[in-house]
DNA sequence: TAGCTATATAGCCATATGGATATATTCTCG
DNA sequence: CGAGAATATATCCATATGGCTATATAGCTA
């Protein structure tokens, strides 16, 4: 797990690829089209793809001629669940509101 | 922003250092009291912190003979708000808690 | 002030990372 | 099948990172 917490924090800490990222977060995309945003040559893209793909942030898809990529948003959970422990430090309103929904009739949190 | 939010997912992706937070979490601990559970050099944890200072994600004290580490939250909360917009791919309940929320009297998020 | 404790800094080394260019691979299509 | 398009891999290079040992600095305390 700390493996996997590592590849994921490690994979995020690049501007280029947390773009790719927001890139994919509205749809599936060639390789070509992320690159295009970027002033960076083709095979620099294809390691950052790599980089993702490795942290499970990013799935590769097969179409035709082109591989595209699309977003795989449980390795984004991953880390929002190591965040969990922490969230209390921050957000003052955490515990009132996970007190207030425990309270709450109705309400499933699937 | 780019500049912080590397800084600080570059200082979550290594163990010790997610570690050393942990500690933390739990309250002030000196250098020593930090190096202690690592089978590390004292320099090397020295190093750490500096990495986890310079992210913002802890501050130093000054007490007596002691630099004294404390968490600083307010670096968590930046990559939590980053988060934030992907929060939607992997967490189903997130957009009807949130549409919960908002209709739900006598209740103010701070 | 001298010495002890706590911590920081300097310097060194090995490995990892991010970029580039050149080339290989894999499909599609005429 | 041969050409072109899309992408991956191989190399190479410069810089960053993480560890160590040795040493410097700062603050107590006798």
């Amino acid at each position: 797990m700390d493996d996997k917490l590592d590849a994921i924090f490690s994979a995020l800490a690049d501007p280029t690829r947390r773009a790719i990222l927001g890139r994919l977060a509205k749809g599936k995309a060639t390789v070509a089209e992320l690159a295009d945003p970027f002033a960076l040559s083709q095979p620099a893209i294809s390691k950052h793809l790599k980089v993702l793909e490795q942290a499970g942030l990013i799935r590769s898809g097969r179409e035709a001629n082109s591989r595209p990529r699309v977003l795989e948003p449980a390795a984004l959970k991953t880390i929002a669940d190591w965040m969990a422990d922490y969230r209390r430090f921050w957000d003052q309103s955490f515990d009132r509101l996970d007190d207030y929904l425990s309270k709450v009739q109705g309400y499933e949190n699937d």
